[in-house]
DNA sequence: GACGGCAACATTTGATCAAATCCAAAGGCC
DNA sequence: GGCCTTTGGATTTGATCAAATGTTGCCGTC
């Protein structure tokens, strides 16, 4: 199964530019405050400045990437407010997908959440970096395609656009040692369709991610 | 004050071109399930193809609009399940936003809510549906303004962009009548710094809201 | 330190290509 | 014989590109 860079054929060329913009800018190959150029992008992506345009329009609106005012784009830097506030919506909007994950849960698809966990767990133990965040956010993209509630799914997955640099950042200075997560205690809620426990899980699994983010901020706030 | 169409001098074309068709969206030029096509709005805004191109790659972002997969675009529809999610969405949101709201409130700031609300009085009356939609709309967003919370203020901002053609179309159906909101309460709450008394009364108000546009849901559910 | 020129970049336009839809006419089926 | 289906072309519309235009920021000079 071939997870990523998967059949792009037919598609549109703007909508490959932004799924690998996408991709980039969640598994950390655009690190916080970089500036983005349209024409750098063309060079790199072998592609016209069109698509180029529309995608970066489609990830300014959800916040993956910030327009300067100035038309320069570059990668937005979190504060602490913006933390914050990433982790109210986080912790409103997660643990009821997860609710609704438990609700709807069979059989082949806890397989494919403890079949990625495992992915994950292994990704930890070799060091590798990429790969912990491949499988974390694959991790809930299928949580929250059980759940089976396009809006919310989408809401949520605006706001890992948004903290997926500084994510980066967090595990190229601490390594995947010490990244504790929940998932095991979200499984063991979907297996026992058990609501609430998923719905606390979650929450819980939130807050330690967040946590990790905001540990991983600039000591100082000597920033203009 | 002239609060619509203000300054757009120096702004891109395509930063234009997504405000007017925002309002459009808001305040129900546009009705649910009409096709938009590029081609007309370039010359119904007398503008050139790419910045509409840009404008609509991002209100599809936002879920204003809806890429139907031939590439056409349409206005969305909304289904109960849609509803059922944005009502979600919108109670987990928009109480959070209120109760920053009321930490910060100054008196200058409560002012300008009573004066929109006042406004909004005067639209229902009337039985000015647009007036009703524009300040109704003013209303929360001044609120949110005082939130100081830009990220939750952005995910509110869509989620309204949403409904949007939704409550135009309620409106049309039942007039200015039977619309009532919890926007007092809204205020005395800000004006006593009552946090959860905010909250609960934004809660109020949105469940208020929900409910009335699923009221105006199509009555069978026989849309192939 | 201020001014002017230069280079890089974003923005916009218009044209061209490709895909999908629409309309109508022909053929087959009841 | 009438009606439905289908197929072909014509038209509308979307997607992409290349070039022209205007702006911003930088750098060297006075």
């Amino acid at each position: 199964m071939v997870n990523i860079r998967a059949e792009t054929a037919g598609l549109p060329a703007h909508e490959i530019v932004y799924r690998r913009l996408r991709d980039m800018i969640l598994f950390g190959e655009l690190a916080p405050g970089q500036p983005v150029t349209i024409q750098g992008l063309v060079e790199r992506l072998e592609t016209g400045m069109t698509p180029v345009r529309e995608a970066l329009r489609r990830l300014i609106a959800e916040g993956a990437l910030a327009f300067q005012g100035n038309r320069r784009i570059t990668v937005p830097v979190l504060d602490r407010a913006a933390i914050e506030e990433l982790t109210l919506a986080r912790e409103a909007l997660e643990p009821q997908l997860a609710r609704r994950a438990a609700l709807r849960c069979d059989e082949a698809a806890l397989a494919r959440l403890t079949a990625t966990d495992a992915r994950l767990d292994a990704a930890i133990a070799k060091g590798d970096v990429t790969g912990y965040l491949v499988e974390n956010h694959q991790f809930h993209a299928e949580l929250n395609a059980v759940a089976e509630a396009p809006i919310l799914t989408d809401l949520v997955e605006g706001l890992w656009l948004r903290f997926g640099p500084s994510l980066r950042v967090v595990c190229g200075q601490f390594g995947t040692r010490n990244l504790p997560d929940q998932h095991k205690a979200i499984l063991a809620a979907l297996a026992a369709r058990d609501a609430d426990a998923a719905a606390q899980a979650m929450q819980a699994d939130v807050a330690q991610g967040m946590t990790q983010i905001a540990a991983g901020l600039p000591d100082s706030i000597d920033s203009e």
